[in-house]
RNA sequence: GUGGGUAUGGUGAAGUGGUUAACACGGCGGAUUGUGGCUCCGUUAUUCAUGGGUUCGAUCCCCAUUACUCACC
């Protein structure tokens, strides 16, 4: 019996957008989902009470941070991520993978690993299908990530091609390497912005049987419409009966457009980096509440918000702190984006329970401005 | 009171007798999608304290005024 499962609850008939729910051994959450980002162990700014106040699920965490820092041995020793940050709901581990591409100086990739400098000291770390499955161990995530290479973009089809293939190789060495009964693992499909590439990914993957599936590799500066094309013909070899998992997706646009293909799960920096650069996220698009002209603006972020920050502070006070760089600023709107993005997907939820996705999709376009 | 020095955008300051007056900070916009709170991009002085003069031409040279500042009494 898996560790990890998934139980489709509702499926849309008009479109691919699916209700269900995830088990894992931290609770049983509603899907679709957003997986707020708590790189090192913490979701900056914010306490583990706020997150589940505001109806945090899962939350994502970082191999390859906290691999560096403070180390997997301290985390093992702390009883486990979940205790060690004062967590006791779902947690979920990216490989490092995508980290080591986007962080790590001097990078060498070959068949058995990446060995990287560490963005901290500078120092030369490795990571490798069997350390990374290792470290995830340690570190007690519910949900643990294949090792994988994000192919950058654009890049070129044979290129993209034998990435594809070894990130299928090292996904395999994952699974074998994998040792806990207590923890699930996800492949990740990758295969750039080719159509084939993808279907073959997909398909090699879910040979290998994994707890679950993520698309990776999407959402690195293509097209919207590019994003979407190459889901529609990633999710069609997945199968029903497992979560699915678009990585690194955040904003409101997408994360309708990855329901309606089928997405059950999504993270992203997006909505706690914004936050912290005065940005808010609402049902209309971007508000940037550190603008001169919400100086006198004694209204909430987002009219209607039941949220903290909303239902406590004006614009005018948000923007003042802002402008004073208090960290006061960080967290309440970042507090304000988190309980947005967690009911954006709770409505979605409901919308789709209730039969009436295809409406609330088309209701969200219409107020929309991204 | 006497003698000297300095006056350039919101701030700190470069600069030259001749088309669009550096740069930094700040301000104002924008970016941000498997997190450095970092960062990146754009923009921001019809004008060089005020008044007069020299000159084809003055922010730059001369005079006066004002302000600030240093030294001495």
């Amino acid at each position: 019996m898996a560790v990890i499962t998934y139980e489709l609850e509702k499926q849309c008939p008009h479109t691919g957008a699916r209700a269900g729910t995830l088990h894992t051994p931290h609770g049983t959450f509603k899907t679709p989902m957003f997986m707020p980002v708590g790189t090192q162990a913490t979701v900056k700014t914010l306490s583990p009470e706020e997150l589940k106040e505001m109806g945090a699920q899962v939350i994502l965490s970082n191999t390859y941070h906290l691999f560096l820092r403070p180390g997997a041995d301290l985390v093992e020793e702390a009883g486990g991520l979940h205790r060690f940050m004062n967590w006791e709901r779902g947690i979920l581990t990216d490989s490092g993978g995508f980290q080591v591409f986007s962080l790590g100086d001097l990078r060498k990739i070959t068949e058995e690993g990446v060995q990287f400098r560490s963005h901290i000291d500078g120092s030369r770390q490795f990571l490798s299908p069997e350390v990374a499955t290792k470290v995830q161990e340690q570190l007690g995530a519910d949900i643990i990530m294949a090792f994988d290479e994000c192919i950058p973009y654009p890049a070129d089809y044979d290129y993209a091609k034998q990435s594809t293939a070894r990130t299928t190789r090292w996904a395999e060495r994952c699974k074998e390497a994998l040792q806990t009964k207590t923890q699930g693992m996800f492949g990740i499909v990758q295969g750039g912005m080719y159509k084939d590439l993808r279907e073959r990914s997909a398909k090699e993957l879910v040979s290998l049987d994994f707890d679950g599936y993520s698309i990776g590799g999407l959402s690195v500066g293509e097209p919207h419409d590019m994003m979407y094309e190459i889901l529609d013909s990633t999710t069609l070899y997945l199968p029903t009966h497992k979560a699915r998992y678009l990585m690194g997706v955040g904003t409101p646009d997408c994360l309708v457009e990855g329901v309606a293909r089928g997405i059950d799960m999504f993270d992203c920096v997006f909505p706690t980096r914004v936050a912290r650069n005065g940005m808010a996220m609402t049902r209309k698009g971007r508000l940037t509440v550190k603008n001169a002209t919400f100086a006198r603006d004694w209204g909430p972020i987002e009219d209607g918000c039941g949220c903290y920050a909303c239902q406590k502070y004006s614009r005018a006070y948000i923007r003042h702190l802002f402008k004073a760089e208090e960290m006061f600023a960080y967290r309440l709107v970042s507090y304000h984006n988190l309980y947005f993005l967690l009911r954006f997907m709770h409505d979605m939820r409901n919308a789709i329970l209730e039969d009436r996705f295809v409406a609330f999709r088309e209701e969200f376009w219409e107020g929309y401005q991204s």
